[in-house]
DNA sequence: ACTTTTTATGAAATAGATTTCATGAAATAG
DNA sequence: CTATTTCATGAAATCTATTTCATAAAAAGT
């Protein structure tokens, strides 16, 4: 590999003119720097980046926690935070820890040894000892942002969609179709996103004066089987117009379910998701849900962080997403004949 | 942050001696060694990994080049590859680079600066400038793997699904099941696997005797809206009892556009894709394809690369993976009674 | 014409590890 | 009991770029 002495033999200068005028630092002559240039460009030079960094502290490289890239919500947001990422050139190292407090914890202390210059994380459980880890984090000033829900004492940026109201959304939707005994399936509970969306769920029914009662309620773990399983317990219970799934995932599992159990959708059961997968548009009945515009978010994500290292102003901000109701089949027919 | 000199000097050793008990070098006596750990223990240290990287030439990182995270056939190739990645302690980069041969030039030279320890890619077309890059990089002795078809010519470990014999398969289904008119879908010219798949449809075809006429030939760009286009092409010129799609991305599309033409599938026309993405099997009908077992062909990719990063032995051999054909709805009647 | 400022450059220090080489001590061999 | 080998350790070199400091030359100011 030719490095700045090469060059600098090469151009008869000294291996500092040389870096001032690869970095255009100016204080230059002209005709050195051309000089200069000429030989680097015919050897082909380029500046060995662990050196670099070493002195300057700057990795341009930037680490991406999530629990899994095969989780259909992740890729759009990936995509979102390269593409900023890329066009300031930087570099992402991108994780998959299944939302394992252990494997989070080592990919933190991992990146932060590589020293990459910022940080975005998407984490769905917030154990004590990684809130610990992420204070460490901020302690070392290192720029992070939370990609999703967070932790509200946490004071780090934040950008996620607004759980709550997207959950909301979809219920009041239901209800506002004549569908009076609107069930969940919902996530793991110490999953916050599932938490903020079962809250929105249980505040439209309270709003339109529905009662739940204990069968209605179910859990899932936010995959596909798992669907299918609540939606099966339901059923059973039979207590149910309506099925709100805080994820399209199991909304899917549990459509094959109604659809086994020989129910129609919506005219026996109407069915709605969260978050608005590829998948809801091509599934039939294609699928109602609550779209949150997914690149955006990790462009907006990257972007805060880009503003943190560029600057270190870290505000504590959190960005909320405005959800969008998306109707489709699975919630199409309006239900009034049975009201009337 | 803590180094290696604060430890020695709190531990009343050299700084070399630090390093030797740090990477268990041996030829350090065992009460030594002791102290060290202790100390560095408690004072959280962990090591400066640009530092370590300028003097041993290692990284610990990879570099993962594809056209599209978003694209649903790449997450799990790229799960795979982080798996057996942070298994070994390595990060990987990802990129992005839209099949733009420019973009994959830059992205190749800036991971290399930043001194990755491999790099595996996945590039469809294999235009001259870039194959002149990646001879840089055998130069140069970078490991490198191609995931996904290559060029025979360029000396590199490559694994990629059969995909000639994959795309005979579906095609022998067809014409097996009692349909004539086998039309397809293929992608653009230059891609390397469109290309591969035409060729098993069109073995198979001769194979059985029936004949391509022009009409029966329609091209994509892998998306959605470009299947559906595809297949109202081919249905204007009515020449067709089935189709097989290069991908299942665009039978999807194609699967809308019969839908939309009043035509019932598999009856009127049968239709099989190609990758067996999560939607195939949750569409109505559901999807038959050809399977590849892609969290499997990330996973040997990356095996390959570091046998080549341990052992520096490339052998540029051709990994071939075996694809499966699912039958599914889409093909699923047998067509005997227009036969008979 | 002489001082002061600015400009262009190089020598050397620096970043934080690893590694080579040298050395004294301890262990083993003859 | 010497001679040789092995072991444990530290000093210094190394990796490659950046940056500080010093200096000489040129430009500007009085």
């Amino acid at each position: 590999m030719v490095t700045i002495y090469d060059i600098a033999k090469e151009a008869n200068v000294s291996p500092a003119t040389v870096s001032r005028v690869l970095n255009r630092q100016g204080n230059v002559r002209d005709e050195t720097a051309q000089k200069v240039l000429k030989v680097a460009k015919k050897r082909n030079y380029s500046p060995n980046t662990m050196a670099r960094s070493l002195r300057t502290k700057k990795t341009n490289l930037i680490g991406l926690i999530i629990p899994d890239i095969e989780n259909p919500i992740y890729p759009a947001p990936v995509r979102g935070i390269q593409d900023v990422a890329n066009r300031k050139d930087y570099s992402v190292i991108i994780h998959s820890t299944d939302g394992d407090e252990r494997k989070e914890i080592d990919t933190i202390r991992r990146l932060t040894a590589v020293g990459v210059d910022g940080l975005i994380i998407n984490i769905s459980e917030a154990c004590t000892l990684l809130v610990e880890e992420i204070r460490r984090l901020r302690r070392i000033s290192l720029p992070v942002v939370a990609l999703g829900p967070w932790h509200p004492d946490l004071e780090i940026d934040c950008v996620s969609v607004n759980n709550e109201k997207g959950a909301y959304m979809a219920t009041e939707h239901l209800l506002k179709l004549g569908y009076h005994k609107v069930a969940i399936i919902k996530g793991p509970e110490g999953n916050i996103s599932s938490r903020e969306r079962f809250l929105g769920y249980k505040k439209a029914m309270e709003d339109y004066c529905e009662p739940i009662s204990e069968g209605m309620i179910s859990e899932g773990n936010f995959k596909l089987g798992s669907g299918y399983k609540a939606a099966k317990r339901l059923i059973e219970k039979n207590k149910l117009d309506a099925i709100f799934c805080v994820n399209d995932v199991m909304a899917l599992g549990a459509m094959a379910a109604i659809r086994e159990e020989g129910l129609r959708i919506p005219d026996d059961i109407a069915l709605i998701g969260f978050d608005d997968i590829e998948l809801a548009n091509l599934s039939r009945p294609s699928l109602s849900t609550v779209a949150q515009p997914k690149y955006e978010t990790g462009k907006i994500a990257a972007e805060l962080l880009f503003k943190q290292i560029e600057g270190k102003l870290s505000s504590g901000k959190y960005y909320s997403i405005e959800p969008n109701l998306v109707i489709r089949e699975t919630t199409l027919k309006v239900k009034e004949m049975t009201t009337t």
